[in-house]
DNA sequence: TTCGACAAGTAGCGTAGCTACGCATGAAGG
DNA sequence: CCTTCATGCGTAGCTACGCTACTTGTCGAA
């Protein structure tokens, strides 16, 4: 999977994650491993901001617990959010339809 | 259409329209809105630059012509471009699915 | 003669994901 | 006991790349 493949895409994949349930940053990012068959591994560097921007927009929030010794973040789907991700999966099917008339296969572009 | 979607994804749009035949940039630029429905609707600053890119990458060949006085680049497809290409679409593909499995209605992600 | 379509191009900006770190705890293994 | 690895959070700086805004020029139409 090339990298720069998911700019503008991440949002919407991490809003989808969360919409099956809390989880914290690490656990996010198991879950989009786990969901995609190994080929979304994002580092942490990637995440940890991203989430911090949808906290600041209004469509997560994040609630501090301690497991075992160890500080969690947990992120949840606000309502914002959930309208959001209903925005994103409105914007990518639209995305997937408009780049797949170029590269998908038996879209001749004159039709005999 | 958000903007930021087509990152990674340009290259791949370009060569498919070069598919059909050579074309000069501005007439890439009509190919990909008219194709598009109007979705894409892309600046000469996103596409020129694109270009020269793919042109030093090998992938494309550009050749001069005086129409009607007014100065034209054609380019066309090269034998890597066309590699690329189907390269580009295997990508798709596997991006589309990735996504695709987080995104797309109808993929619950613990099926009952 | 002025304006808009055609045609090419560049400089500089901003977004956003990635690399490479640092810090801390707990479990496992030598 | 001590090292290593998985867990867990986080940031600074880099880079890629599409976008904004601009320039230059011809030609046809109003």
């Amino acid at each position: 999977m090339k990298a720069q493949a998911l700019h503008g895409h991440l949002d919407a994949l991490l809003l989808a994650v969360l919409e099956q349930g809390a989880l914290h940053g690490y656990a996010i990012i198991e879950a989009l491993r786990a969901r995609s068959d190994g080929n979304l591994d994002l580092p942490t560097g990637t995440i940890y901001p991203a989430l911090r921007r949808l906290e600041r927009a209004g469509h997560v929030a994040s609630t501090w617990s301690t497991v075992s010794g160890r500080e969690r973040r947990t992120y949840q789907l606000t309502d914002s959010g959930r309208r959001a991700l209903a925005g994103e999966r409105a914007g990518w099917r639209e995305f997937q339809l408009t780049v797949g008339r170029f590269l998908d296969p038996g879209n001749p572009p004159t039709p005999a």
